[in-house]
DNA sequence: AGAATACTTACATCTGCTGAAAGCGCAAAA
DNA sequence: TTTTGCGCTTTCAGCAGATGTAAGTATTCT
């Protein structure tokens, strides 16, 4: 049984989809703190979110982009705002569809129903800047093509996807090719780094890691391929 | 640059779209001949089809399950009909995205890219029963999870996939793993197919790969696991 | 310049895929 | 029931690619 999880802060609107999708046959959890909102939601580790925008004390959108960054999970947006540039900056934030109340029942349901389909298999799929990364195998889909990394490398590039924009410290990287936190080998993970960053450039990816001098590594946006 | 199909018979709507398309950077390629529109369209191979409902002489609807029935190839339906259980149908049918006339410029461009982005990296993805096979990598796709089959064992499963419902001669097989129609080594293709079964049943797939005295081999829907 | 940090290269080891070989099992024909 | 041939299984050695080690080079900051 699939499992949706319902954003929104008025109560008679979350008690009508909640039993609207509960007798369309979702296990259905409600959101009503919204206080940490993003952990607590991919906690549940729903196969749906379903997300309204205007919320007490928080952004909608920053939530959006959040649960994107953090996750692979499904987001569709139902909400009152009917201005075009809202949908707009909804999708390019990531969310996967955007429908405005009111709403029919019946369009809700087969829209929840498509994005569903859509994230069939899905599960597993990281999103990079320009490509995706298979969590499991370490496939990468990149210029329509595939190429499958080694562990390690798939292991390291997965760190980087899932704190975009962070500078992720040694030991963190350490602990994800390694497990345990135990022995910190700096050289083999600068191998496999510079073992990673080969193969980015070789795959055209417009991504780099580079050096932050004594806390650790950033995956950045490089628009240029080669330094001048 | 990405590929638009075009599929709309009004002359002055359709140049409109291709503008708009070509402006905001794609190839576009209408059509305005409606006979035999599906191997017409599959033979451009965009890599999206805008399809309006309304047609001349065939049903908007048949074609959009057809495409869908013989490609992967997304469909985003464009049409004046705006009743809901016209939109319902077309989702059922297969459509990825389904939008009503008049519609801003910029809904149909945002969704085009969203559309566009969902499909990225499945142009290799082969459909088996209840699972996909990357034919660049050989990752599987099933369960909601994913495995990387040895180069061998994916290239055979790969034949299968491609000759459906058809008996498989081992000479194909063999070409199909070594390139050369040369020396054909029975005992190596035995030893692949067989490894090939076992990866097959320890991943519970319902498909079955069954000899054919003296011409090959065969894969067939088997709903029982085990024979008893 | 000197120290600290970051990077490169080469090599030995290890894992897992592969084909060869040899022998077993089963189904159709005698 | 026996024979015959085709199909299947198992084992083993070879090979390729991924990994960690080690030693040496480059860069950056002070």
């Amino acid at each position: 049984m699939k499992h949706i999880a319902i954003v929104e802060d008025e109560v008679l609107m979350r008690e009508e989809l909640s039993d609207l999708l509960r007798k369309a046959g979702y296990r259905v959890d409600g959101i009503s703190e919204f206080q940490d909102v993003t952990s607590r939601l991919l906690a549940l580790s729903p196969d749906l979110i379903l997300l309204d925008l205007n919320l007490p004390g928080i952004n909608g959108f920053q939530l959006c982009r959040e649960l994107k960054q953090k996750s692979s999970v499904p987001v569709l947006v139902l909400t009152s705002r009917d201005e075009l540039h809202d949908e707009l900056h909804a999708l390019q934030l990531g969310a996967d569809e955007y429908l405005t109340k009111p709403c029919r029942k019946e369009r809700l349901l087969s829209r929840i129903a498509n994005v569903l389909k859509r994230f069939e298999g899905r599960a597993n799929l990281l999103e990079g800047n320009g490509y995706l990364l298979d969590r499991k195998t370490y496939t990468l889909y990149i210029h329509n093509s595939s190429v499958i990394l080694p562990k390690n490398q798939g292991k390291l590039l997965e760190v980087f996807l899932t704190h975009k924009n962070e500078i992720v410290p040694k030991e963190t990287l350490c602990h994800a090719v390694w497990g345990t936190a135990e022995f910190i080998d700096e050289n083999a993970l600068q191998v496999n780094l510079t073992r990673l960053k080969k193969t980015m450039s070789e795959l055209n990816m417009n991504q780099q890691i580079v050096p932050v001098r004594g806390s650790g590594y950033k995956l950045v946006i490089s628009l240029f391929t080669e330094r001048g």
